[in-house]
DNA sequence: TGAGATATGAGAATGATTATTTTATAGTAC
DNA sequence: GTACTATAAAATAATCATTCTCATATCTCA
């Protein structure tokens, strides 16, 4: 495993206090807050290097933005179509959906994923500008 | 409706001809062999008109460049963990998906998406290089 | 035909991410 | 504890995908 330095238990306990998904920017203007000299490279680097061992979760969803997630279980997401917010959808992941596709394809099914799009409550408060 | 000019046709047709889905770039390599002075900024803005008017679809889907589909029917993916490349996966669209996510989110529920991952054939056959 | 609207091509600008280089810090052997 | 080595961080440059700007070209139709 990866040496937990003071950079990547902040970068860590920053990104599990919150229940959206955050992107790299976001999470480094959180953790400069506290580490107010830390790079927003080593933002990147570390988020990268926690995805890989497994300590965090590398959301490949919608968007522009690579966002992050502390929990490893598998579940589904909803994005904002207009904030491009990412929240959990906590519904049973249906494990099944990879058989069915299996029988369908040529590919080597690894994993599937499940994203909801939809407008976020706070977007829905909104008066409804131009597209974000 | 929009105009029809040559350079929105033959963007068209050839996005068409392949059941992959090409990336703005790689479009705009094949529509270049047709129309050599097209410029890459056309084939974007002319993509994200024609999606915008619900002529093809744009590809939310992971990884770093978007990806654009001549079928607009509403359909599931899946994707190629080492290349990139996406194909159709040709299993039924489970609506009561969205049905049940709705109960679980405050939400606006738009649409929903299945990606599934995997390696595809081609990737399958090369000696596993370093991921791409 | 010619005025106004719309589209194109070329290239600059932007935004997100990755790579590079230098400096700092931590771990280890003596 | 000091020197040596490995690893990480900070700063910044480079890259990649995409969008924007603007001058020119092409349509549309009165």
């Amino acid at each position: 495993m990866i040496r937990l330095t003071t950079q990547r238990q902040i970068i860590l306990e920053e990104l599990a206090k919150v229940k959206t998904h955050p992107t790299a920017s976001e999470l480094y203007d959180m953790v400069r807050k506290r580490l107010p000299r830390i790079g927003l490279g080593t933002v990147y680097r570390n988020l990268e290097l926690m995805a890989e061992n497994g300590m965090i979760l590398k959301l490949e969803v919608g968007g522009t933005q690579k966002r992050f997630d502390a929990t490893t279980e598998d579940h589904y997401h909803i994005r904002c179509s207009r904030c491009g917010r990412v929240d959990d959808i906590d519904i049973p992941v249906i494990d099944s959906l990879v058989e069915s596709a299996a029988k369908s394809t040529d590919y080597q099914i690894l994993g599937h994923h499940v994203e909801f799009t939809g407008i976020c409550p706070d977007c829905q408060k909104k008066p409804k500008p131009g597209l974000q």
